[in-house]
DNA sequence: CGTTGCATGTAAGGTGTTACATGATTAC
DNA sequence: GTAATCATGTAACACCTTACATGCAACG
């Protein structure tokens, strides 16, 4: 006889990464709306982990609220508009450190657009390609200068100190794509030097 | 009076990249089963790319037909078993040329799990975040290796110059992403020095 | 005779996006 | 006035995965 199984204190229940990281951003020391949460992951969670739509972050709250790992109640802005603010609960801090640090941690998943774009590269002449991987460059250094932005404004605060740790490889991951980008570059042309046009 | 929209040869069908990397696999001069086109996505795609699941392969497969980029065939296998092999179109060809060289390139969609769980490392101890960061570190060393061995089974065949440079491309793109886990792992021990534990 | 590889699919469900709908306040 | 920002949601749909179902061939 096995005992059945129960969601006890050790074990949490499974929820998608997204919905962590929106408990995350509760984990700091601010009652935020879900449109500041929005925002807040375009600021700094784009650079190594992509932004949800709004209705995403609206519809995870609401599985926080319902799994008693976060609780909301009606505020009023400055201006005096009615708002809804967000904070976590004792049980979703401690669900969240249980996550944090026992859950496994799933490869990085990349979809690389201008990659697979050169992958199929006989059958797009050699100045798309140039354009794609040029394109390519220049978002990777905006990404980067960007990233460096966050950077500082995490340097700012206290208790943020993980925070520009991710920042800082943030930009150096940009900075590495856009050297990706030239390196691409120039084997293209090296490409295209090999077999001229003709 | 609009004249009503229709698809001619300059507009291709709007698809998802997982369907033009699979009619892509379909443009180098084989005739592969689905089975092989999962096997191969393996091979190289999954380096910049994902691996789509086997199910995905076969849906994809049905939609072009369905959208007559591509053709079916029984076929028997060498030791007599009976599979389906697929082979693009003239049309298909035509559209994914379009696509290749006409289509607007989306930024590279990034979910990097181990930097989400150094953002939050206020709560997880730093062995944890350590291990984490390791791990990611040795994941990445592997990819380099095994992306290169991809390269050099592209190197081999004829034709396949921008799958090769796809493939460079992938191997500095894993040491590169080594190489931050190490600059990392770093940061995070001058982190512990700054802040003692206890 | 069991495991692995080859081979093809269906069904259910989860994740996430876009489009739509609504309305207040602030700045130009 | 009208555009932008703040603010909250719903509905429909697209994408993709896991689990399931099936069966033959080769290898040990």
């Amino acid at each position: 006889m096995v005992s059945p199984p129960s969601r006890s204190r050790a074990e949490p229940a499974t929820l998608p990464a997204t919905a962590w990281a929106v408990l995350g951003m509760l984990s700091f020391e601010v009652e935020p709306t879900g449109y500041e949460i929005r925002k807040w992951s375009e600021h700094i969670l784009r650079f190594f982990y992509w932004s949800p739509a709004m209705s995403q972050i609206y519809a995870e709250l609401k599985r926080l609220e319902k799994a008693g790992y976060a609780t909301s109640r009606p505020d009023v802005a400055a201006d005096g508009r009615p708002r809804r603010v967000y904070a976590i609960t004792s049980e979703g801090r401690e669900a969240l450190a249980a996550w944090a640090s026992g859950a496994p941690v799933g490869p990085p998943v990349l979809k690389h657009g201008p990659a697979l774009r050169v992958w199929l590269g006989h059958l797009a002449g050699p100045e798309t390609l140039r354009r794609v991987v040029t394109e390519q460059r220049e978002r990777a250094e905006r990404l980067a200068e960007e990233a460096e932005r966050s950077r500082r404004d995490a340097v700012a605060g206290t208790g943020w100190a993980h925070a520009e740790l991710v920042a800082r490889w943030a930009v150096r991951y940009h900075r590495a794509e856009r050297d990706l980008a030239d390196r691409m570059l120039a084997d293209l042309d090296e490409l295209a030097a090999r077999r001229p046009p003709g």
